[in-house]
RNA sequence: GGCGCCAUAGCCAAGUGGUAAGGCAGAGGUCUGCAAAACCUUUAUUCCCCAGUUCAAAUCUGGGUGGCGCCUCCA
Protein backbone atom coordinates (compact mmCIF):
# COMPACT_ATOMS: atom_id res chain seq x y z
CA UNK A 1 0.00 0.00 0.00
CA UNK A 2 1.08 3.43 -0.74
CA UNK A 3 0.29 6.46 1.36
CA UNK A 4 1.62 10.01 1.25
CA UNK A 5 3.85 10.93 4.26
CA UNK A 6 3.91 14.32 5.16
CA UNK A 7 7.28 13.45 6.64
CA UNK A 8 9.01 12.90 3.58
CA UNK A 9 6.24 14.31 1.62
CA UNK A 10 6.18 12.17 -0.85
CA UNK A 11 4.15 9.05 -1.77
CA UNK A 12 5.53 5.65 0.42
CA UNK A 13 5.36 2.13 0.14
CA UNK A 14 3.11 1.62 4.21
CA UNK A 15 6.08 -0.65 5.67
CA UNK A 16 5.62 -1.51 9.39
CA UNK A 17 8.16 -1.81 12.21
CA UNK A 18 6.92 -5.14 13.27
CA UNK A 19 5.35 -7.57 10.25
CA UNK A 20 1.52 -7.67 10.14
CA UNK A 21 1.23 -4.95 12.91
CA UNK A 22 0.31 -1.61 12.52
CA UNK A 23 0.16 0.61 15.94
CA UNK A 24 -1.56 3.66 15.05
CA UNK A 25 -1.93 6.75 17.20
CA UNK A 26 -4.93 9.15 16.32
CA UNK A 27 -5.06 12.61 17.79
CA UNK A 28 -8.44 12.86 19.17
CA UNK A 29 -11.15 15.48 20.33
CA UNK A 30 -11.00 18.30 22.61
CA UNK A 31 -14.50 17.97 24.33
CA UNK A 32 -15.13 21.46 25.41
CA UNK A 33 -18.16 21.16 22.80
CA UNK A 34 -19.39 19.40 20.26
CA UNK A 35 -17.85 17.93 17.15
CA UNK A 36 -18.25 19.81 13.88
CA UNK A 37 -18.52 18.05 10.95
CA UNK A 38 -15.27 19.30 9.90
CA UNK A 39 -13.79 17.84 12.95
CA UNK A 40 -15.41 14.45 11.84
CA UNK A 41 -14.03 14.46 8.73
CA UNK A 42 -10.67 13.51 9.82
CA UNK A 43 -12.14 11.10 12.17
CA UNK A 44 -14.32 8.98 9.19
CA UNK A 45 -10.58 9.54 6.37
CA UNK A 46 -8.55 7.97 9.98
CA UNK A 47 -11.73 5.22 10.17
CA UNK A 48 -10.93 4.38 6.63
CA UNK A 49 -7.53 4.03 6.92
CA UNK A 50 -8.08 1.70 10.06
CA UNK A 51 -10.51 -0.75 8.76
CA UNK A 52 -8.61 -0.85 5.34
CA UNK A 53 -5.60 -1.90 7.07
CA UNK A 54 -7.44 -4.57 9.18
CA UNK A 55 -9.52 -5.30 5.62
CA UNK A 56 -5.71 -6.00 4.40
CA UNK A 57 -5.02 -8.47 6.86
CA UNK A 58 -2.98 -5.95 9.05
CA UNK A 59 -3.35 -6.50 13.28
CA UNK A 60 -4.41 -2.89 14.42
CA UNK A 61 -4.03 -1.51 17.57
CA UNK A 62 -5.28 2.10 17.76
CA UNK A 63 -4.92 4.45 20.23
CA UNK A 64 -6.85 7.89 20.71
CA UNK A 65 -5.86 10.79 23.41
CA UNK A 66 -9.31 12.73 24.73
CA UNK A 67 -8.32 16.26 25.47
CA UNK A 68 -9.86 16.94 29.11
CA UNK A 69 -7.25 19.42 30.28
CA UNK A 70 -4.48 21.93 28.96
CA UNK A 71 -5.45 23.26 25.70
CA UNK A 72 -4.76 26.68 26.13
CA UNK A 73 -7.18 29.01 23.91
CA UNK A 74 -3.75 30.71 23.21
CA UNK A 75 -0.08 30.27 23.60
CA UNK A 76 2.00 32.28 26.40
CA UNK A 77 -0.44 31.68 29.24
CA UNK A 78 -2.84 34.20 28.78
CA UNK A 79 -5.65 32.46 26.80
CA UNK A 80 -7.68 30.49 28.90
CA UNK A 81 -7.98 26.61 28.86
CA UNK A 82 -10.53 25.57 26.73
CA UNK A 83 -12.16 22.99 28.91
CA UNK A 84 -12.61 25.76 31.75
CA UNK A 85 -13.85 28.46 29.40
CA UNK A 86 -16.61 25.67 28.52
CA UNK A 87 -17.36 24.73 32.04
CA UNK A 88 -17.98 28.58 32.11
CA UNK A 89 -20.28 28.75 29.98
CA UNK A 90 -22.35 26.01 30.82
CA UNK A 91 -22.17 26.41 34.61
CA UNK A 92 -20.33 22.80 34.98
CA UNK A 93 -17.63 21.21 36.22
CA UNK A 94 -14.84 20.79 33.84
CA UNK A 95 -14.84 16.93 34.39
CA UNK A 96 -18.74 17.39 33.60
CA UNK A 97 -18.45 19.40 30.57
CA UNK A 98 -15.56 16.60 29.54
CA UNK A 99 -17.81 13.96 30.18
CA UNK A 100 -20.76 15.31 28.64
CA UNK A 101 -18.79 15.57 25.08
CA UNK A 102 -16.87 12.36 25.11
CA UNK A 103 -20.23 10.44 25.43
CA UNK A 104 -21.55 13.53 22.38
CA UNK A 105 -18.49 13.04 20.05
CA UNK A 106 -18.27 9.02 20.63
CA UNK A 107 -22.43 9.06 19.92
CA UNK A 108 -21.30 10.97 16.39
CA UNK A 109 -18.91 8.56 15.66
CA UNK A 110 -21.44 5.73 16.29
CA UNK A 111 -24.13 7.70 13.79
CA UNK A 112 -21.20 8.06 11.29
CA UNK A 113 -20.05 4.07 11.47
CA UNK A 114 -16.80 5.41 12.94
CA UNK A 115 -15.12 2.45 15.66
CA UNK A 116 -13.65 3.36 18.59
CA UNK A 117 -10.27 3.10 18.73
CA UNK A 118 -8.49 0.24 20.95
CA UNK A 119 -7.72 2.00 23.55
CA UNK A 120 -9.32 5.72 24.26
CA UNK A 121 -7.52 7.68 26.99
CA UNK A 122 -8.50 11.06 28.62
CA UNK A 123 -5.29 13.07 28.90
CA UNK A 124 -6.14 13.73 33.05
CA UNK A 125 -5.74 9.75 33.39
CA UNK A 126 -2.11 9.87 32.36
CA UNK A 127 -0.19 12.69 34.66
CA UNK A 128 2.12 10.23 36.21
CA UNK A 129 3.34 9.86 32.85
CA UNK A 130 3.60 13.24 31.94
CA UNK A 131 5.66 14.37 34.81
CA UNK A 132 8.01 11.12 34.38
CA UNK A 133 8.70 11.93 30.92
CA UNK A 134 9.03 16.09 31.90
CA UNK A 135 11.17 15.07 34.52
CA UNK A 136 13.68 12.62 31.98
CA UNK A 137 13.58 15.55 28.74
CA UNK A 138 14.86 18.33 32.14
CA UNK A 139 17.45 15.34 32.92
CA UNK A 140 18.46 15.48 29.21
CA UNK A 141 19.02 19.14 29.04
CA UNK A 142 15.75 19.09 26.42
CA UNK A 143 13.92 21.14 28.63
CA UNK A 144 14.59 24.44 31.55
CA UNK A 145 12.52 25.77 34.11
CA UNK A 146 11.14 29.55 33.84
CA UNK A 147 9.01 31.34 35.67
CA UNK A 148 7.25 28.64 36.90
CA UNK A 149 6.71 26.87 34.17
CA UNK A 150 8.68 23.75 32.79
CA UNK A 151 9.76 24.97 28.60
CA UNK A 152 10.62 22.43 25.66
CA UNK A 153 14.37 23.80 24.57
CA UNK A 154 14.06 23.71 21.02
CA UNK A 155 17.58 24.76 20.01
CA UNK A 156 18.66 21.33 21.96
CA UNK A 157 17.31 19.51 18.36
CA UNK A 158 19.41 19.04 15.28
CA UNK A 159 16.40 19.51 13.19
CA UNK A 160 13.41 20.85 14.39
CA UNK A 161 10.94 21.81 11.55
CA UNK A 162 10.33 18.35 10.66
CA UNK A 163 7.04 18.91 8.39
CA UNK A 164 7.97 22.75 6.92
CA UNK A 165 10.90 24.30 5.77
CA UNK A 166 10.39 27.16 8.62
CA UNK A 167 13.60 29.61 9.29
CA UNK A 168 13.16 30.97 12.55
CA UNK A 169 13.31 34.48 11.78
CA UNK A 170 10.54 34.05 9.01
CA UNK A 171 8.44 33.01 11.26
CA UNK A 172 5.75 35.52 12.62
CA UNK A 173 4.61 35.56 16.36
CA UNK A 174 1.34 36.74 17.02
CA UNK A 175 0.25 36.23 13.38
CA UNK A 176 -3.13 35.70 14.59
CA UNK A 177 -4.65 37.99 16.78
CA UNK A 178 -4.80 37.81 20.53
CA UNK A 179 -1.77 35.56 21.03
CA UNK A 180 1.75 37.12 22.15
CA UNK A 181 4.80 35.97 22.86
CA UNK A 182 6.14 34.07 26.14
CA UNK A 183 9.19 36.10 27.52
CA UNK A 184 10.15 32.99 29.62
CA UNK A 185 10.65 31.24 26.29
CA UNK A 186 14.59 30.96 25.32
CA UNK A 187 13.81 30.38 21.78
CA UNK A 188 10.74 31.51 19.91
CA UNK A 189 9.44 27.81 19.09
CA UNK A 190 10.03 26.56 22.87
CA UNK A 191 6.92 25.36 24.33
CA UNK A 192 5.45 24.78 27.65
CA UNK A 193 5.20 20.87 29.24
CA UNK A 194 3.91 21.69 32.70
CA UNK A 195 2.36 25.51 33.91
CA UNK A 196 2.66 26.05 37.39
CA UNK A 197 1.46 29.96 36.91
CA UNK A 198 -1.38 30.54 35.16
CA UNK A 199 -2.81 34.15 34.78
CA UNK A 200 -5.81 32.72 36.04
CA UNK A 201 -6.13 31.37 39.68
CA UNK A 202 -9.24 28.96 39.40
CA UNK A 203 -7.58 26.61 37.20
CA UNK A 204 -9.92 24.02 38.20
CA UNK A 205 -7.71 20.97 37.42
CA UNK A 206 -4.53 20.41 38.60
CA UNK A 207 -1.92 18.25 39.95
CA UNK A 208 0.95 18.11 42.40
CA UNK A 209 4.44 17.74 40.58
CA UNK A 210 8.15 18.13 40.97
CA UNK A 211 7.76 22.00 40.07
CA UNK A 212 4.78 22.58 41.95
CA UNK A 213 1.06 21.99 41.57
CA UNK A 214 0.07 22.70 38.02
CA UNK A 215 -1.46 21.46 34.96
CA UNK A 216 0.16 20.23 31.50
CA UNK A 217 0.68 21.94 28.22
CA UNK A 218 -1.32 20.55 25.79
CA UNK A 219 1.34 18.55 23.53
CA UNK A 220 2.87 16.39 25.95
CA UNK A 221 -0.51 14.54 26.12
CA UNK A 222 -0.48 12.55 22.79
CA UNK A 223 3.70 11.76 23.44
CA UNK A 224 2.72 10.28 26.69
CA UNK A 225 -0.72 8.47 25.74
CA UNK A 226 1.11 7.20 22.86
CA UNK A 227 4.41 5.69 24.31
CA UNK A 228 2.11 3.95 27.13
CA UNK A 229 0.03 1.97 24.95
CA UNK A 230 2.01 1.93 21.75
CA UNK A 231 5.80 1.44 23.34
CA UNK A 232 8.44 3.62 21.74
CA UNK A 233 7.65 3.32 18.00
CA UNK A 234 4.90 3.73 15.92
CA UNK A 235 3.86 3.11 12.44
CA UNK A 236 1.13 5.59 11.71
CA UNK A 237 0.25 8.97 13.36
CA UNK A 238 -2.84 10.34 11.58
CA UNK A 239 -4.11 14.10 12.61
CA UNK A 240 -5.51 17.04 10.65
CA UNK A 241 -3.12 18.89 8.31
CA UNK A 242 -3.90 22.13 10.82
CA UNK A 243 -1.89 19.92 13.67
CA UNK A 244 1.34 19.17 11.69
CA UNK A 245 2.41 22.98 13.12
CA UNK A 246 3.12 23.15 15.49
CA UNK A 247 1.40 20.26 17.49
CA UNK A 248 2.86 17.21 15.70
CA UNK A 249 6.18 18.95 15.30
CA UNK A 250 6.11 19.33 19.36
CA UNK A 251 5.43 16.09 19.59
CA UNK A 252 8.22 14.21 17.64
CA UNK A 253 10.44 16.96 19.41
CA UNK A 254 9.20 15.42 22.89
CA UNK A 255 8.73 11.77 22.01
CA UNK A 256 12.53 11.46 19.87
CA UNK A 257 14.07 13.50 22.96
CA UNK A 258 12.80 11.25 25.39
CA UNK A 259 13.49 7.94 23.47
CA UNK A 260 16.36 9.14 21.64
CA UNK A 261 15.76 7.43 18.26
CA UNK A 262 13.81 7.78 15.16
CA UNK A 263 9.52 7.82 16.78
CA UNK A 264 6.84 7.66 14.10
CA UNK A 265 7.37 6.54 10.46
CA UNK A 266 4.30 7.52 8.65
CA UNK A 267 2.27 10.80 9.45
CA UNK A 268 -1.08 11.41 7.85
CA UNK A 269 -2.90 14.34 8.03
CA UNK A 270 -6.44 15.00 6.90
CA UNK A 271 -7.19 18.05 4.92
CA UNK A 272 -10.13 20.81 5.51
CA UNK A 273 -13.81 20.68 5.06
CA UNK A 274 -14.37 24.25 4.12
CA UNK A 275 -17.44 26.29 3.88
CA UNK A 276 -17.23 28.78 0.84
CA UNK A 277 -15.90 31.39 3.61
CA UNK A 278 -12.68 29.32 4.07
CA UNK A 279 -12.29 26.98 7.30
CA UNK A 280 -14.59 25.43 9.58
CA UNK A 281 -13.86 26.10 13.15
CA UNK A 282 -15.37 25.57 16.37
CA UNK A 283 -14.07 29.45 17.18
CA UNK A 284 -15.66 31.00 14.66
CA UNK A 285 -17.66 30.84 11.92
CA UNK A 286 -20.65 28.34 10.76
CA UNK A 287 -20.99 25.60 13.47
CA UNK A 288 -22.13 22.47 11.67
CA UNK A 289 -22.94 19.29 14.24
CA UNK A 290 -24.19 15.93 13.03
CA UNK A 291 -27.26 16.62 15.04
CA UNK A 292 -27.96 19.41 12.94
CA UNK A 293 -27.64 17.77 9.48
CA UNK A 294 -29.90 15.18 11.35
CA UNK A 295 -32.44 18.00 12.38
CA UNK A 296 -32.63 18.59 8.18
CA UNK A 297 -33.59 15.23 7.74
CA UNK A 298 -29.97 14.42 6.36
CA UNK A 299 -28.53 10.55 7.58
CA UNK A 300 -24.97 11.09 8.45
CA UNK A 301 -23.92 7.90 6.76
CA UNK A 302 -24.72 10.48 3.70
CA UNK A 303 -22.29 12.96 4.89
CA UNK A 304 -20.07 9.92 5.56
CA UNK A 305 -20.00 9.00 1.43
CA UNK A 306 -19.88 12.51 0.91
CA UNK A 307 -16.77 12.79 2.52
CA UNK A 308 -15.25 9.37 0.72
CA UNK A 309 -16.32 10.76 -2.54
CA UNK A 310 -13.16 13.21 -1.81
CA UNK A 311 -10.31 12.45 -1.31
CA UNK A 312 -8.91 12.96 2.42
CA UNK A 313 -5.66 15.08 0.89
CA UNK A 314 -7.89 17.36 -0.42
CA UNK A 315 -9.75 20.58 0.76
CA UNK A 316 -13.38 19.91 0.59
CA UNK A 317 -15.64 22.37 0.63
CA UNK A 318 -19.38 21.61 2.32
CA UNK A 319 -22.56 22.78 1.30
CA UNK A 320 -25.66 21.82 1.30
CA UNK A 321 -26.36 21.71 -2.68
CA UNK A 322 -23.02 19.30 -2.17
CA UNK A 323 -24.55 16.97 0.06
CA UNK A 324 -27.75 16.72 -1.37
CA UNK A 325 -25.89 15.49 -4.55
CA UNK A 326 -24.61 12.50 -1.97
CA UNK A 327 -27.89 12.17 -0.60
CA UNK A 328 -29.05 11.11 -4.22
CA UNK A 329 -26.25 8.95 -5.02
CA UNK A 330 -26.55 7.37 -1.62
CA UNK A 331 -30.34 6.47 -2.45
CA UNK A 332 -30.06 5.85 -6.05
CA UNK A 333 -27.42 2.94 -4.67
CA UNK A 334 -29.38 1.29 -2.06
CA UNK A 335 -32.13 1.21 -4.66
CA UNK A 336 -30.16 -0.36 -6.84
CA UNK A 337 -28.86 -2.98 -4.16
CA UNK A 338 -32.53 -3.19 -3.20
CA UNK A 339 -33.64 -4.73 -6.47
CA UNK A 340 -30.69 -7.04 -5.83
CA UNK A 341 -32.03 -8.59 -3.34
CA UNK A 342 -35.03 -8.93 -4.80
CA UNK A 343 -33.85 -10.73 -7.57
CA UNK A 344 -33.23 -14.41 -7.78
CA UNK A 345 -29.40 -14.49 -6.22
CA UNK A 346 -27.92 -17.21 -7.82
CA UNK A 347 -24.23 -18.41 -7.64
CA UNK A 348 -21.12 -16.79 -6.05
CA UNK A 349 -18.73 -15.68 -9.59
CA UNK A 350 -15.15 -16.13 -7.53
CA UNK A 351 -13.44 -14.97 -10.59
CA UNK A 352 -16.19 -12.23 -10.66
CA UNK A 353 -15.73 -11.53 -7.09
CA UNK A 354 -12.23 -11.51 -7.42
CA UNK A 355 -11.42 -8.85 -10.12
CA UNK A 356 -13.73 -6.72 -8.66
CA UNK A 357 -12.10 -6.80 -5.43
CA UNK A 358 -9.15 -6.15 -7.26
CA UNK A 359 -10.35 -2.95 -8.52
CA UNK A 360 -11.26 -2.18 -5.12
CA UNK A 361 -7.98 -2.74 -3.30
CA UNK A 362 -5.86 -1.32 -6.24
CA UNK A 363 -8.27 2.06 -5.28
CA UNK A 364 -7.32 2.17 -1.93
CA UNK A 365 -3.42 0.75 -2.03
CA UNK A 366 -3.10 3.59 -3.97
CA UNK A 367 -3.03 6.36 -0.77
CA UNK A 368 -6.54 5.73 0.08
CA UNK A 369 -8.55 6.84 -3.01
CA UNK A 370 -12.00 6.65 -1.79
CA UNK A 371 -13.16 8.29 -4.33
CA UNK A 372 -12.11 5.51 -6.66
CA UNK A 373 -13.20 3.09 -4.14
CA UNK A 374 -16.72 4.49 -4.63
CA UNK A 375 -16.51 4.29 -7.80
CA UNK A 376 -15.84 0.29 -7.76
CA UNK A 377 -19.40 0.35 -6.11
CA UNK A 378 -20.74 1.47 -9.02
CA UNK A 379 -18.54 -1.17 -11.40
CA UNK A 380 -20.13 -3.99 -9.13
CA UNK A 381 -23.76 -2.81 -9.71
CA UNK A 382 -23.29 -2.49 -13.31
CA UNK A 383 -21.15 -6.07 -13.80
CA UNK A 384 -22.32 -8.72 -15.94
CA UNK A 385 -22.54 -11.11 -12.90
CA UNK A 386 -25.30 -12.68 -10.42
CA UNK A 387 -26.98 -10.70 -7.54
CA UNK A 388 -25.01 -13.33 -5.04
CA UNK A 389 -21.85 -11.74 -6.34
CA UNK A 390 -22.57 -8.54 -6.17
CA UNK A 391 -24.14 -8.59 -3.04
CA UNK A 392 -21.32 -10.18 -1.11
CA UNK A 393 -18.54 -7.96 -2.65
CA UNK A 394 -20.72 -4.63 -1.62
CA UNK A 395 -20.89 -6.22 1.68
CA UNK A 396 -17.20 -6.88 1.88
CA UNK A 397 -16.62 -3.06 0.53
CA UNK A 398 -18.68 -1.99 3.48
CA UNK A 399 -16.43 -3.10 5.67
CA UNK A 400 -14.08 -0.82 4.88
CA UNK A 401 -16.64 1.75 3.36
CA UNK A 402 -19.25 1.88 6.58
CA UNK A 403 -21.67 3.31 4.75
CA UNK A 404 -24.19 -0.07 5.28
CA UNK A 405 -25.11 0.03 1.93
CA UNK A 406 -27.14 -3.49 2.35
CA UNK A 407 -28.10 -3.35 5.62
CA UNK A 408 -30.22 0.07 4.24
CA UNK A 409 -31.42 -1.96 1.16
CA UNK A 410 -32.69 -4.51 3.47
CA UNK A 411 -33.99 -1.87 5.80
CA UNK A 412 -36.23 -0.75 2.74
CA UNK A 413 -37.20 -3.78 1.51
CA UNK A 414 -38.51 -4.59 5.63
CA UNK A 415 -40.56 -1.45 5.64
CA UNK A 416 -42.19 -2.09 2.50
CA UNK A 417 -43.60 -5.40 3.41
CA UNK A 418 -44.45 -3.79 6.63
CA UNK A 419 -46.70 -1.31 5.16
CA UNK A 420 -48.44 -4.53 3.32
CA UNK A 421 -49.26 -6.09 7.05
CA UNK A 422 -49.50 -2.75 9.25
CA UNK A 423 -52.38 -1.62 11.36
CA UNK A 424 -51.49 1.73 11.63
CA UNK A 425 -54.29 3.82 10.72
CA UNK A 426 -51.79 6.28 8.34
CA UNK A 427 -50.90 3.11 6.20
CA UNK A 428 -54.84 2.05 6.29
CA UNK A 429 -56.05 5.47 4.70
CA UNK A 430 -53.32 5.81 2.50
CA UNK A 431 -54.36 2.33 1.59
CA UNK A 432 -57.71 3.69 1.22
CA UNK A 433 -56.72 6.64 -1.05
CA UNK A 434 -54.45 3.94 -2.86
CA UNK A 435 -57.84 1.94 -3.81
CA UNK A 436 -59.83 4.90 -4.32
CA UNK A 437 -57.63 6.63 -6.86
CA UNK A 438 -57.52 3.01 -8.81
CA UNK A 439 -60.91 3.10 -9.13
CA UNK A 440 -60.65 6.72 -10.64
CA UNK A 441 -58.17 5.40 -12.69
CA UNK A 442 -60.29 2.63 -14.20
CA UNK A 443 -63.29 4.88 -14.69
CA UNK A 444 -60.96 7.56 -16.07
CA UNK A 445 -61.24 10.03 -13.63
CA UNK A 446 -57.91 11.18 -14.00
CA UNK A 447 -58.69 13.86 -12.32
CA UNK A 448 -59.95 12.53 -9.47
CA UNK A 449 -56.83 10.40 -9.49
CA UNK A 450 -54.38 13.39 -9.88
CA UNK A 451 -55.98 14.75 -6.89
CA UNK A 452 -55.77 11.93 -4.71
CA UNK A 453 -52.19 11.69 -5.48
CA UNK A 454 -51.74 15.53 -4.59
CA UNK A 455 -52.91 15.23 -1.96
CA UNK A 456 -51.30 11.87 -0.38
CA UNK A 457 -48.20 14.18 -1.72
CA UNK A 458 -49.42 16.76 0.50
CA UNK A 459 -48.38 14.38 3.80
CA UNK A 460 -45.61 13.02 2.42
CA UNK A 461 -46.22 9.82 0.39
CA UNK A 462 -45.09 9.56 -3.21
CA UNK A 463 -47.00 7.10 -5.12
CA UNK A 464 -45.10 4.97 -7.76
CA UNK A 465 -47.14 3.10 -10.12
CA UNK A 466 -46.08 -0.06 -11.30
CA UNK A 467 -47.50 -3.10 -13.77
CA UNK A 468 -48.57 -4.67 -10.31
CA UNK A 469 -50.30 -1.67 -9.07
CA UNK A 470 -49.36 1.25 -6.96
CA UNK A 471 -46.57 1.04 -3.73
CA UNK A 472 -45.54 3.99 -2.23
CA UNK A 473 -42.74 6.13 -0.18
CA UNK A 474 -43.16 7.77 2.69
CA UNK A 475 -41.13 10.42 2.62
CA UNK A 476 -39.57 12.59 6.13
C1' G B 1 6.90 38.49 4.95
C1' G B 2 8.10 32.91 5.13
C1' C B 3 6.54 27.78 4.28
C1' G B 4 3.16 24.32 2.12
C1' C B 5 -1.14 22.39 -0.63
C1' C B 6 -4.35 22.95 -4.71
C1' A B 7 -6.71 24.45 -9.80
C1' U B 8 -10.13 18.93 -14.75
C1' A B 9 -17.83 19.98 -17.41
C1' G B 10 -23.38 23.36 -13.97
C1' C B 11 -21.58 20.65 -9.21
C1' C B 12 -18.46 16.58 -6.82
C1' A B 13 -14.42 13.96 -8.81
C1' A B 14 -10.61 10.02 -11.15
C1' G B 15 -6.61 10.25 -14.10
C1' U B 16 1.05 11.68 -12.64
C1' G B 17 3.91 11.04 -20.46
C1' G B 18 0.07 7.55 -25.05
C1' U B 19 -4.79 10.93 -26.66
C1' A B 20 -10.29 13.02 -20.75
C1' A B 21 -13.21 7.19 -15.51
C1' G B 22 -17.30 7.49 -12.30
C1' G B 23 -21.28 10.07 -9.61
C1' C B 24 -25.02 14.10 -9.08
C1' A B 25 -27.71 17.53 -11.94
C1' G B 26 -29.40 18.41 -17.17
C1' A B 27 -31.21 16.71 -22.20
C1' G B 28 -33.48 12.85 -25.41
C1' G B 29 -35.92 8.06 -25.36
C1' U B 30 -38.70 3.50 -23.33
C1' C B 31 -42.74 2.86 -19.90
C1' U B 32 -47.25 5.82 -18.20
C1' G B 33 -53.93 8.55 -19.05
C1' C B 34 -50.36 12.29 -17.31
C1' A B 35 -46.56 12.28 -13.80
C1' A B 36 -43.06 9.97 -10.57
C1' A B 37 -39.78 5.90 -10.20
C1' A B 38 -36.94 2.58 -13.00
C1' C B 39 -34.16 1.50 -17.34
C1' C B 40 -31.49 2.99 -22.02
C1' U B 41 -28.88 6.89 -24.68
C1' U B 42 -26.44 11.48 -24.27
C1' U B 43 -23.44 15.68 -22.09
C1' A B 44 -15.25 18.52 -21.75
C1' U B 45 -11.64 18.54 -29.36
C1' U B 46 -10.03 19.68 -23.88
C1' C B 47 -7.82 19.88 -18.24
C1' C B 48 -6.52 28.31 -14.85
C1' C B 49 -2.96 31.29 -18.28
C1' C B 50 1.88 31.82 -21.05
C1' A B 51 6.36 29.67 -22.60
C1' G B 52 9.53 25.20 -22.84
C1' U B 53 10.98 19.71 -23.10
C1' U B 54 9.00 15.49 -26.10
C1' C B 55 7.09 11.71 -31.74
C1' A B 56 3.40 12.49 -27.84
C1' A B 57 1.74 16.85 -22.01
C1' A B 58 -4.20 17.44 -17.93
C1' U B 59 0.27 14.77 -16.49
C1' C B 60 7.28 16.93 -16.79
C1' U B 61 10.13 22.01 -16.44
C1' G B 62 10.10 27.47 -15.93
C1' G B 63 7.18 31.89 -15.28
C1' G B 64 2.42 33.95 -14.10
C1' U B 65 -2.81 34.15 -12.07
C1' G B 66 -6.38 32.54 -8.59
C1' G B 67 -8.02 29.73 -4.12
C1' C B 68 -6.86 27.47 0.54
C1' G B 69 -3.91 26.15 4.82
C1' C B 70 0.10 26.85 8.51
C1' C B 71 3.55 30.40 11.03
C1' U B 72 1.86 28.82 19.09
C1' C B 73 -6.77 27.97 19.86
C1' C B 74 -8.35 24.54 15.81
C1' A B 75 -9.39 18.12 12.78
Amino acid sequence: MQLYNTLTRRKDEFVTNEPGKVKMYTCGPTVYHYAHIGNLRSYIMEDVLEKYFRYSGYDVTRVMNITDVGHLSSDADTGEDKMLKGARREKKTVMEIAKFYTDAFFADCEKLNIKTPDVVAPATTCIDEFIKVIEVLIEKGYAYEAGGNIYFDTSKLEQYYVFNDFREEDLEVGVREGVEEDGNKRNKADFVLWFTKSKFDDQELKWDSPWGVGYPGWHIECSCISMKHLGDTLDIHCGGIDNAFPHHTNEIAQSEAYIGHKWCNYWFHVHHLNTNSGKMSKSSGEFLTVSLLESKGYNPLVYRLFCLQSHYRKSLVFSYENLDNAVAAYNKIVARIASLLKAEQGEIDKAAFDSLKAGFCAALDNDLNTSLSVTAVYDVLKADTTPATKIALINDFDYVLGLDLVKAAQAALDAESAQNTSDDPFVQEIEAKIAERADAKKNKDYARADAIRAELLEKGVVLVDTKEGTTYKIEK
